[in-house]
DNA sequence: ATGAGCCCATAAGCTGGGTTTATGAGCAGG
DNA sequence: CCTGCTCATAAACCCAGCTTATGGGCTCAT
């Protein structure tokens, strides 16, 4: 009844292969074969066949050259493949995180990580440690350092990551990496235009989108600017992440984000990072766990993938 | 038959919700209610219910909390969401370059790029295109320099993005952007382990594993190690970056690849990058049209757009 | 030559997941 | 207390993707 809307509205899922399809893609590249692509992946050559045919169908453009020698990707083949080459490995993330947050109490390597970290970086840990020591199940509770902390110390987790300024007492930490604050705007705001860089006293003086209170971006931010005149009363408060990125991008006003959070963002140039003056909006990534030695096995197996973020 | 694996090993896309249900879990989050986000992907709401559901079994996870007054997602939910969004930004990607790759040739903008801008940063300049100039029908044809500018001198391209040292003749061009080249070994690699950097003078003297003739990558190469006594012949030649990487990564040898092919790898740890002291392994990024003024229209909005990467 | 062993395509039939329509139940607010 | 929103359940349908069965093309070894 509502298929024939321009081909711009149609839902992505119908304009894209399944990630099935794009498995097999990757597949037959691999192996130079639709039948050996097809084991590979536990199907029958002929659903290998026409599924590599309805995909061709539904992109309109010839994907592998056929031979009776193997097949082979086309010039288009080969950039398809690569696109979906990244959709999977997106997917792949996904799964290491979400068997981690069905990962059962008895799991050998609890974690607990705040939502930036359990967000841009543990799925990658997480491959890295399936790879490393396959078999390693893992468990994963997010929150903030608080939660973070409560958690480690009740023996609920084995190993944290928080970002911020100080270590929760009670806890050992080691730093694993660093994590830049930027400055942002919709590429349509005055400080897009701007010539030189932002000065400190400046952003201290203006209105913020921002996270609710406990945001470790916040605290960071806060000590930063102490010394040009305090931070300015928020614009307005939301709850997510994304909610304050899709603010800032309709142009509601500028804010401070993590660059973990920009990926997308600015490369799209939905956002515009400005440039400050004379201030260090770094903060620490974490590693902390119950004071005493180095907690071993599993988690020290994480940490030392962790550390040279 | 063979579905009682260790979860593991049965195909992502048996693990993983498709992009259908994706794409469903961001319209809920955004719009807090099933029902709202049924209509607004155009299905029914207790497809909608369902289909969270079997998402929610799958995972083995609650991702939202149902409630008379509308659903939010559950701290658990809201991490997946995050996850969720991630893969579909990718599928995004690949529709954008799907789209153009299927282009007619009655399209209004015809780009030819060399694979590797093709690959890792056009996607991201069609989907700002597409947000900026909706209904801008582009075409795009990818290939290495020599083939751009034939396309762009025949007039079968508008406008062409090129990377390496020179600029075709007959053509004018504005640098876009940079582009590092970094050298890889897999982790377990002897110079993975080095304390210092590398010398250039080591780095030229190693044989290598390198893309076939007529890369970017190597002619830049061979520019920056004349002085240091030449580039050894290379250990192994491969067809496509990507096989590349996979000979890298099964510690075969080290390679210098651009920094845009490498972010999963460096990521995950696959590879790691060794620095070398002293030498300058840049080059430009280049956009490309025939020689003359500037090109108007959707070429110039594209070009805006690509600038300051 | 001729058969074996790859490659791929086509045809027919089954199955299951996702869909729709139809209905009901819980909570809010005029 | 009725209207309007929320979500859930049940039954029927449909099609995409699967399997099995078959055939044709090419290459290589016998």
């Amino acid at each position: 009844m509502s298929r024939n809307d321009s081909e711009d509205t149609a839902p992505l899922a119908h304009r894209v292969p399944d990630l099935g399809a794009m498995e097999l893609l990757l597949a037959v590249a691999r192996h130079g074969s639709l039948g050996r692509a097809a084991r590979d992946l536990g199907i029958t050559q002929p659903a290998a066949s026409s599924r590599v045919r309805s995909m061709e169908r539904l992109l309109g453009v010839a994907l592998v050259d056929r031979s009776p020698r193997g097949s082979r990707l086309t010039a288009e083949g080969v950039l398809v493949t690569d696109w979906a080459r990244r959709v999977v490995e997106a997917a792949e993330a996904f799964d290491a995180g979400a068997q981690a947050l069905r990962g059962r109490r008895d799991s050998r390597l609890r974690v607990a990580a705040s939502m930036t970290i359990a967000e841009y970086l543990l799925p990658g840990w997480l491959i890295a440690l399936r790879a490393e020591r396959p078999g390693t199940a893992v468990s994963l509770s997010a929150g903030n350092s608080a939660v973070v902390a409560e958690r480690l110390l009740a023996d609920e987790a084995d190993l944290g990551f928080v970002e911020g300024l100080g270590v929760p007492v009670g806890l050992d930490s080691a730093v694993i990496g660093h994590d830049r604050l930027v400055v942002v705007t919709a590429p349509t705001h005055p400080w897009a235009r701007r010539r030189g860089p932002l000065l400190p006293a400046e952003l201290a003086a203006t209105p913020l989108i921002s996270r609710e209170h406990g945001s470790g971006t916040r605290q960071v931010l806060d000590a930063a600017l102490a010394a040009h005149g305090g931070l300015a009363e928020p614009l307005i408060e939301l709850a997510s992440t994304t909610a304050v990125k899709a603010a800032v991008v309709s142009g509601a006003g500028p804010s401070v984000l993590s660059e973990l959070a920009l990926g997308e963002e600015l490369a799209a140039r939905r956002l515009v990072q400005i440039p400050v003056e004379g201030v260090r909006l770094r903060r620490d990534l974490r590693a902390v766990w119950r004071q005493g030695p180095l907690p071993a096995g599993p988690a020290r197996d994480l940490l030392s993938l962790a550390r040279p973020t």
